[in-house]
DNA sequence: CTAAATTCTGTAGTTACTACAGGATCAAGG
DNA sequence: CCTTGATCCTGTAGTAACTACAGAATTTAG
């Protein structure tokens, strides 16, 4: 017998892991500090081993980062999910709503920023040069 | 003569500067470390004297803010106020045009996640009891 | 066997603030 | 004149969510 085969089938060290959630080695590392992250299992010589169960999480966390989820609303989404009792899933709805009412929010305040820039933007095109019509825009009072 | 009126007529301890333009005491003072506000003159016992330039600067700064602009990128449309030439105008509507641009692509994104997360609660509503429907669209690989 | 790639730990930087702690000073009332 | 409460001062540290090293060890490929 040469030398043993890989303890587990799938395996991964952390820059694996990196490629397949598209997470930077840093920041999964990062996660696993701020218990994000289960710690996991080490090779003899120390380097991390993740399995499969780590690569679902972290995609997990991935993917509500990019809805825009923080990190402590993930935290309580995965424990929602380990728990995955009855009452869970309604409370992973009401999070969900919650912050669904967040975007909404964030996207109309968002158009009025275009609407005030565009609208900047088109009196300096229109050429009225008492001055520069977005510094003065810029120089009024807040909404 | 009792005593001497006050040296400029409008001059303002921070407090009123913060009450006027609706940012806080700290912010100011971090803003002057950062060099985004001008140093401005003490009375004898060291407390930091304000004219109506800096409640001009200051409002700019927040509406800017409030905009979207970075703190740096406002730097840039100060310096460029502060200049005032010709060109200075043709340069504030490139930035302004270009962060217009930043804020229409984050509105395309929000409504991705909007989305996202409106069906994920919709099917949720709609009782898909393989799991929890939100759980399983945030366990599914990003865009 | 060596050189390149990967991983490790630990620390510090980023952005834009906010939150103290521990003093000093100011304005008003008694 | 003295006290009380409001305001102000400096300086440091914390927040969110990462990113970016430095310097060492280990693994893998040729």
């Amino acid at each position: 017998m040469p030398e043993a085969a890989s303890p587990h089938p799938s395996a991964l060290p952390i820059g694996e892991l990196s490629r397949r959630t598209g997470v930077n080695i840093e920041t999964i590392r990062y996660y696993e500090r701020i218990k994000m992250l289960p710690v996991p299992p080490r090779t003899a010589s120390g380097r991390r081993i993740y399995g499969p169960s780590e690569t679902r999480i972290l995609s997990f966390i991935r993917r509500s980062r990019e809805l825009g989820f923080t990190l402590n609303e993930i935290r309580a989404l995965l424990a929602l999910s380990a728990d995955g009792g009855q009452g869970a899933c309604a409370e992973v709805r009401e999070l969900a709503a919650g912050h669904l009412g967040a975007v909404r929010a964030k996207i109309t305040d968002l158009r009025a920023m275009e609407h005030a820039l565009a609208d900047a933007v088109r009196r300096c095109d229109a050429g009225e040069m008492t001055g520069c019509p977005i510094i003065d825009t810029l120089s009024r009072a807040a909404s």
